[in-house]
DNA sequence: TTGAAAGCGCTAACAA
DNA sequence: TTGTTAGCGCTTTCAA
C-alpha cells in the first residue's frame, strides 16, 4: 500500500539520459562537474521530490553523520538540559541525534549501547547509569576505535574524554557559604555509593569543614540518598528529629532539598531561620519552591553542548586519519545561586 | 587510525567455511538452518564480536526500524515526558529513536523532517512548531505514504492519527471549579493564537461560563499568553491593577500560573484568599510552588505511549500490506488536581 | 567534464 | 539444509 518507491538517483540519470555518477557529483556541487549539468539535475530532482537516501550513503561511506546518547533518564530537568545542548549542536554540525535512556538500569544501558552500534553511530556520548559497575560494554566501543565523550557521572577505571562540572567546588561552595554564615552543625545528605558526583560533592563538602577547622562529623552525613523526594523527607526526619539536630543541610541534589524542606515543615521547623538548606543542581522548580531553594547551578546545556562538540571534533579528526588526541577533560564551573532557603548573610552591609 | 574495520557476515562465513547467506540466515535463528551449523555461526561471531550493520540491513530491507520525532522542545517537562513515553515504547518494540527538536521554528522542523526523511525513517511522530503555518513539508511526508502521528497540537487541515489531550474538556472542569467554588469574575489568560491548544481550553473555558449562565466578558480573556513566566507577570498584574480585578483566573498553562502568582505577590494580593489561580498541564515544579498550584493534568507519558504505539502498529501494518486504516484519534482525558492556590470549597462538608 | 564498474554489508528468491 | 546470485542506493576510482 505505500506508494511506489521513492524515487533514486537512477530515476534522475535515466530522464537526463546521463550517469548515475554524474548525478551524484551534481547532488554533491562536486567541482567537476559543468554548472549546466548540475542545473539540469537539480531540477529533476526537484521535480521528482527526490529525497537522498543517508542509509546508503552512511554504508558506503562507512560514517553515518550520526551521534548516540545513553542517558539515565528523559525526564529529569537537567537531563533535558543537557539534551536540548545536544542537539543544538548536532543540528549545526549536520549529524542526528539517536536518543536512548537506560532508566538507570545495566542491561537496558548495555541493549541500548548494542542498537547504537549497530546503527553505526560515528560517536557515543554517555552518563552512565546508576547501576553499571562492570563496564566491558562501553569498553568495547572504545577497543572498536568508536570515539565516546562521558558527561556528568564519570566511571573510574575508563578512559576517555570526559565533560563534567566541579562538582567537588559546587559543595565546597555551598559548604563554605554555611560555614561562613555562622553555622558549625552542618549535615550532609550524599548520594548513592560509586557515583563520581556523590564522591566529588562529599569531598568537596569535608574539604570546606577542615579548611576552617571545623571537623567532620560522620554522624552529620547521612549516605544513599537518591531523587526520591519522600524517600528523602523520610531519612530527613529522622536527622531533623535527633536531639542535636543539624543547623544547616547540604543535599546532594534538589529533589533531597526538597524532601529535607518538607519534613523541617512537618517538625514545624522553620527554613531558614531554624535550619538552612542548600540543594545541587538548579532544577527548574527550585525557584517556585516555598521558601524558594537556594542550590548549586550545574550548567545542563553546557555541558551537552561541550560534549557534542568535543564528541564531533573527535569523530572528525579520526575521519581525517589525525592522531589520536590525548583524552581531554572538560570541566564546567558550578555556581551558587542564593534564593529563600538560607538566611541573608547578616554581615552584608548593603 | 581507526583499528580494523568491523567484522562482517562475510569474515564468519569464510572461517567456517559457509556461505554468507547461511550465516545470515543462523544469525536470525532461520529455521531452515541446522541447529549444529546456527552454533558454530554464533560461537564464531561472538568470537571476533561481530555486530550486525543495520544500515545494510535497512538498505536491503527498506524499512529502518526507526522512528523520527520532531517536537517542538526538550526542556521543557510536558515534552520530556512525552519523549520519555515514546522511547519506552520504541525500546520495548524493537525500534530506534532519532531527535530532533525544532525549537519552535519553522526553518528548522522543516530541516528536521527532511533529515528524518533522508535517514529513511520508518514513521514520524510529531508535534507542530508554533511558527508553522505552512504544511506542505509535513503533507509531502503523507504524501510519500511514511506514516505519521501527531500528538499534543493539531494542525487543521492535515489528517492523520492523532493522540491528544482533551483541553477542551480539562478547560471546562477548571473553569467549571472556579465557578462553583462561587466567583463570577472569571479570567482567562489565553495562550498565543492559531494553536488548537488555545482554541479548546478557550472554548472549554467559555462554555462552563455560559453553562452556568455568567456569561462571557471580553474584557476577562488575555490573548497571547507563553510560557515567559516574566511576560505573563507584567500582563496578570496589569490585569490585576484594574479596578473590576478578577476573583480568579484560569491560566493556559501553568508557567503562566507562576507568572500571575508573582504578580499578585507583587500586589500583596493574597491567594487563594484573594485571587484563586488554577494552571494547565501539572508540570513538575507546580507542587513546590508557594501556594502550590492547582491545574489540569496532562498525561504526557501517555500521550507519547499512545502515539508511539499507534505509529508502530500503523508501519507495521503498511508493511504487511495490510489496507490503510481510516485515521484515529486518541483523546487522553485532563483531570483537575487542586492544591492551594484555589481555596477549599467550603461547602465540603466532610 | 563525464562514464563504467566495483563494492559498502546484508537479505532473499531461486536453485540445488 | 545450504549455496548462488542479484541487488538495495549510493560513492568513488580509474579511465576516457
Amino acid at each position: 500500500m505505500k506508494g511506489k518507491s521513492p524515487a533514486t538517483i537512477k530515476d534522475i540519470a535515466i530522464v537526463l539520459g546521463i550517469s548515475t555518477s554524474t548525478v551524484s557529483r551534481a547532488l554533491q556541487d562536486h567541482p567537476a562537474i559543468s554548472k549546466k549539468t548540475k542545473e539540469k539535475v537539480w531540477k529533476e530532482a526537484k521535480r521528482i521530490n527526490y529525497v537522498p537516501n543517508t542509509l546508503a550513503r552512511s554504508l558506503r561511506q562507512k560514517r553515518s553523520k550520526t551521534i548516540g546518547v545513553v542517558i539515565p533518564e528523559v525526564v529529569h530537568f537537567f537531563f533535558s538540559t543537557v539534551i536540548s545542548g545536544i542537539e543544538d549542536v548536532a543540528y549545526e554540525k549536520g549529524y542526528s541525534v539517536i536518543l536512548t535512556q537506560s532508566n538507570e538500569e545495566y542491561e537496558r544501558e548495555k541493549m541500548n549501547i548494542s542498537t547504537l552500534l549497530n546503527h553505526r553511530v560515528d560517536g557515543f556520548l554517555i552518563d552512565v547509569a546508576r547501576d553499571s559497575k562492570d563496564l566491558s560494554h562501553i569498553e568495547m566501543i572504545q577497543k572498536r576505535g568508536t570515539p565516546v565523550v562521558f558527561f556528568d557521572r564519570l566511571v573510574s577505571g575508563l578512559t576517555g574524554d570526559q565533560v563534567v562540572v566541579n562538582d567537588f567546588k559546587g559543595a565546597y561552595l555551598a559548604t563554605d557559604h554555611l560555614i561562613n554564615l555562622g553555622y558549625t552543625r552542618i549535615a550532609h545528605l550524599a548520594g548513592p555509593p560509586g557515583l563520581s558526583i556523590t564522591e566529588d560533592r562529599l569531598e568537596g563538602y569535608k574539604k570546606a569543614l577542615m579548611d576552617k577547622k571545623l571537623g567532620i562529623d560522620e554522624n552529620m552525613i547521612v549516605h544513599g540518598v537518591g531523587v526520591d523526594i519522600d524517600v528523602t523527607r523520610k531519612i530527613a526526619f529522622e536527622l531533623l528529629s535527633r536531639r542535636h539536630r543539624p543547623q544547616a543541610i547540604f543535599a546532594v541534589n534538589d529533589p533531597a532539598a526538597v524532601g529535607t524542606l518538607a519534613a523541617a515543615q512537618d517538625l514545624g521547623i522553620k527554613v531558614p531561620d531554624e535550619l538552612a538548606i542548600i540543594g545541587f543542581s538548579n532544577w527548574q522548580f527550585t525557584e517556585f519552591t516555598n521558601p524558594s531553594l537556594s542550590t548549586v547551578d550545574q550548567p545542563g546545556y553546557d555541558i551537552g553542548h561541550q560534549a557534542a562538540l568535543l564528541l564531533i571534533e573527535e569523530i572528525e579528526r579520526d575521519e581525517e586519519e589525525g592522531p589520536k588526541a590525548p583524552d581531554r577533560t572538560v570541566v564546567l564551573e558550578a555556581s551558587l545561586i542564593l534564593r529563600r532557603s538560607t538566611p541573608k548573610p547578616e554581615s552584608m552591609i548593603i
